[in-house]
DNA sequence: TTGACGCATGCCCATATAGGAATATGATGA
DNA sequence: TCATCATATTCCTATATGGGCATGCGTCAA
């Protein structure tokens, strides 16, 4: 067997430093392939089929506006890979205790507060 | 080109399935080589390389004991994944801008309090 | 209708796997 | 020294790219 493919997962997608550049430029909001492709400095094919691949995996949604394309982030795809780093995160974090105990406080807060929330 | 190389950095080494499983094992403490074959249900020579791709990224470390090899965690690799998904965490957590605030009382709180630490 | 613009696809090539099987390497015990 | 255990490495194969280039397709302006 090979490798898996890109679009297998989120983890795949955001394995090539473009497709997470992009990623990042999108953050700042929608834009069109042809603005990628002048900040990315890529051709215009490579980046149609990079946004394919993020497309795929749910990373990125397109509305169509004229001849143009308009891409989207959704960064709730990426939410797989943060929760399965963050429970890394206690081993390099030394303040991690520390933030851990006020979560619990918030947790407390919370629950003492009654269900006056959501 | 080709896809870049699974060492090329963290990334694509943990985009692998099994890499991530092996890694998830090893936050439970140092194992041998053995250990992971058969609680992975992977054949040795696979499991070895494997480790040797998270070794050339630096997320596991070994160390001899006898003819074993013990493998163990280092997490410190993994801040970069986490550092970089960690901006796209207030796209689906609704909560973030609380925790945002808290942060910013200790940070207040630190500042107030002078030099005393560190 | 025609031409241009903005994107998406299809094709070809070099490259890097991941797994399977066989073998090499290191350390240990008799 | 020799057999054995625990790992690592090598060789081989099928597969999935990612980039370059040409082309197809939908939309808009003249």
């Amino acid at each position: 067997m090979a490798r898996a493919a890109t679009t297998a997962d989120t983890f795949n997608a955001v394995a090539e430093p473009r497709r997470r550049q992009i990623l990042d430029l999108l953050a700042g909001g929608e834009r069109p392939v042809n603005d990628l492709v002048h900040l990315l400095g890529l051709a215009q094919p490579q980046v149609s089929k990079h946004l394919r691949v993020l497309r795929e995996v749910g990373a990125v949604q397109v509305r169509g506006d004229g001849r143009q394309r308009l891409y989207r982030l959704n960064g709730h795809a990426l939410k797989p890979i943060h929760d399965w780093v963050k429970n890394y995160e206690r081993t390099w974090s030394e303040r991690f205790d520390r933030l851990d105990a006020v979560l619990d406080e918030l947790k407390q807060e919370e629950d003492d507060d009654g269900g006056g929330h959501e």
